[in-house]
DNA sequence: CTGTATCCATGGAGATACTG
DNA sequence: CAGTATCTCCATGGATACAG
């Protein structure tokens, strides 16, 4: 992300540095195809590898498991190894991925409201 | 995007493809690097082609007509012409574009909790 | 089951030049 | 001032094969 602001805007805009800087912030952690829908899978409960690409239908396993460790990276998403044959792996919000459900929450508002139906 | 949603997952799911439809709908009317930042700065008030290029600074005339095409092909944006010379065009929110402001402004405010400082 | 490694296709975004 | 038209580049994501 390049720079962002300039000068000479009117004062609403002062706070901006900090204001639009933050929104970037989110914008690129969540930035992804499937993120949005892992976060919003997660919410419910703690959920296995394979039951999140059940889920998310089409995606691939390489795909899959880039934005889990993207996700993992960013503080979004725990990551719990259960030593088992055959392996177990669970994956599930950190406080920081929950704080992020709100915003997903009003996003599938806006999209029920506004968007094409899908029936 | 393609298939979101398989059956055979918890009552918590059941109405999933709805929801899931609306997270994908919503995501897929803000993608594009440019296209909060752009929504951000004109719920001030509306602004005019080159204030929105200054103020994203980095951005070329080529992506910043199409990001803005784009906005107003979804209806979250209005584009005002008027026939002056030299032009003045002025966008602005549309009563969908607003509805899209609570999110931007979670965002925001996620990024400056859990972002890493900018100053 | 839960990955990793590799290669390839696609689309978004930038640079540049031109126009009413 | 506010675009349009091309062209190129690169990151993201998908497919496929292989592995602990």
């Amino acid at each position: 992300m390049s720079r962002i602001c300039k000068d000479g805007f009117d004062e609403e805009c002062i706070k901006e540095q900090r204001e639009v800087y933050g929104i970037a912030y989110t914008q690129n952690i969540l930035s992804g195809r499937w993120k949005y829908l892992i976060l919003w899978f997660l919410k419910f409960k703690e959920r296995r590898y394979n039951e999140i690409k059940t889920f998310l239908g089409g995606i691939s396993q390489g795909s899959l498991t880039k934005q889990l460790r993207e996700l993992e990276t960013d503080g979004l998403i725990n990551r719990k190894i259960y030593p088992e044959v055959p392996p177990r792996v669970e994956y599930s919000l950190t406080s920081k991925g929950e704080a992020l459900i709100p915003i997903i929450d009003l996003m599938e508002e806006f999209g029920k409201r506004f968007g094409d139906k899908v029936d």
